[in-house]
DNA sequence: GGCGGCAGTGAATACGTTTGCAGCCGCGTG
DNA sequence: CACGCGGCTGCAAACGTATTCACTGCCGCC
């Protein structure tokens, strides 16, 4: 049973396959008669333009590949503020026509020249190798590359980014738990290189002690990576050193969920005992108790960005990176300091 | 600057261009010397198959489509369990050397036709359209289709499906209260046609109760979808209607999330007051407080499934409709009942 | 009345691969 | 010695579409 093609849809029309070809694609070079005549046979028929023969012919291809990084430790779960933006991400390339190819990988060097070569896909956005900044300034320099990373904007360096403006939120939390009297706040996240995104929030925590006349201190400070059950065992940590501290910021809403467990476990409830903020406002923490009081990147807007800006690389123009602007959101996890 | 194909690659290595896609695909008509020669140039030159024109000469597609329920409603977002399983289904995926394509969807009679005809994927997996079931008949009759759909398994019905034994969990679910010496069970989900996993574990939840020699009681079951927030008015709901309970079942993880917010604020805390059941294990309610006590669908198992049976209808061979079997995974939500 | 141009269409080609078929070589067998 | 056969390779024909170029009427204009 052969397949439909153009060329049975150009019988039936009564038209060459060059005119259905053209009539599908709403070219202005056929009457509009002829082209809703065609229009409707191939409806009838079910006939559908073939993607392959398309994209072979034209060069060209209505497809963007995301690579989601797959974290290989344990938690095989993808970070759920990922999910937002894989979300709003493919909502907004179907916008623009464009079907997403999705792919959660260690980022190895195959695999963008596969991309890249195959043509699988006119463009690639990467999500979460924050840390493979080297990698990622190496393959920004292949030519023709249309590759848009999510992750640390920084002025100058090669490659195109979207990101959020991770300073700026670790300001916020740090800045409306200072407003709240806090003196002794914690951080929990890990400011090694792995994690450029946390150096940056752990920045803006710096920025906000000091416009208060405080600076951090490494004792009130955990590392871990984004993940509830590391969140847990940093919370575990900080709590056995046997500091004081009111509140908590944590780098990352999962680390946060960790933490509120973990310091429930030792006695001290929150926010009646100690204060918490998180990042990244994932769906689940608006639903916890307490609700999370937490940093939120726009995944929404973030998405539109993202692919806007990989349209412009694709079509050829420059394009810009860009950084987005968080916001707090007050819920119950914080309260006044105590004394 | 004209691509680089296997004619390059052939020139390159002094044979002919069906010699270089032999020897890419690994068959056996080459010799592994001349084989591994032409394999390491084009690794050399980074050259890697055109897939537009491989899949358009070869009318075959290393793509499957995953198509998920977008809901229309208030709440955006993904549900987490689709999130794990869609990660799964993609790891699976990739295993057999297929690319996913994602597609956040309104199911609409084009969209399927479309993914057919115009054969972008191989096969497609339907992600949260428990209640299209007369859309999926129709689908499913059509011929050459290779659609597989996550959701309840109807012994006998056109298509294909895998899913979750719901029955069986929502026996477990309330087992598990009624061991704990519950009497008064609550539960909350919508149980129409909207929802046909929700049906059976609503199903299960009673064979359990007869089981202990009762029954249901309307008054003590509150519909609402899988929504977080929705969960809590559906718990409010059931809270002003004042009837008594010491445990409610939620047929959601999300709803079981909402509703232990609204015991709270009611001041019923959990398990002390009231001991809830979830379902789906979705990553969040490990960590929440209390770490909620949930029936389990392994979405590895489910990822792995999914994708070898699409892989059977992909290859025409025959494929069964699987049916999985969840767990309980005991937390903290539930507790003994008080009298 | 001739001529240029424009709107609409068709013929033909190219996109980069897979694959059926045929050819070549060398060796074993009748 | 002829013949066949198996292992390896090349030739050439598709796959279904987009696009260039040429062509046909037809109108308007000098």
């Amino acid at each position: 049973m052969p397949r439909i093609t153009s060329l049975d849809i150009a019988k039936l029309a009564g038209v060459s396959q060059a005119t259905v070809s053209r009539a599908l694609r709403d070219s202005p070079l056929v009457r509009s008669e002829t082209r809703l005549r065609v229009q409707r046979i191939a409806r009838e028929h079910s006939y559908s333009v073939d993607s392959a023969a398309r994209s072979l012919r034209s060069r060209r291809n209505r497809t963007i590949a995301m690579l989601v990084r797959e974290e290989s430790g344990m938690d095989s779960a993808i970070n759920p503020f990922f999910t937002s933006l894989l979300a709003s991400i493919t909502r907004a390339a179907a916008a623009n026509g464009y079907d997403v190819l999705l792919s959660l990988q260690q980022l190895s060097e195959d695999w963008v020249a596969d991309y890249q070569a195959s043509n699988k896909a006119a463009g690639i956005v990467l999500l979460g190798y924050g840390d493979y900044r080297d990698y990622i300034r190496k393959i920004a320099l292949l030519d023709g590359a249309r590759i848009l990373t999510w992750g640390p904007v920084v002025a100058g360096q090669p490659g195109h980014f979207v990101g959020c403006d991770n300073r700026r939120g670790g300001y916020l939390a740090t800045r409306h738990l200072l407003d709240l009297g806090h003196r002794r706040i914690a951080f929990l996240g890990d400011i090694s290189d792995d994690c450029p995104e946390f150096q940056d929030r752990y920045r803006g925590h710096a920025d906000a002690l000091a416009e208060a006349g405080l600076e951090p201190t490494d004792a009130l400070r955990a590392a871990t990576p984004a993940s509830a059950h590391e969140g847990a065992r940093a919370a575990w940590t900080l709590l056995r050193r046997d500091v004081r501290f009111s509140a908590a910021f944590c780098a990352s809403d999962l680390i946060a969920l960790g933490a509120v467990r973990a310091f429930g476990e030792a006695g001290l409830d929150v926010p009646e005992a100690v204060s918490v903020v998180g990042f990244d406002d994932i769906p689940a923490v608006a639903h916890t108790t307490p609700a999370l009081t937490t940093i939120r990147q726009d995944t929404d807007l973030a998405g539109t960005a993202i692919v806007s800006t990989l349209m412009r690389l694709i079509a050829g123009e420059p394009a810009e990176s860009r950084l987005l602007a968080p916001s707090l959101v007050v819920r119950e996890s914080c309260a006044a300091a105590g004394d």
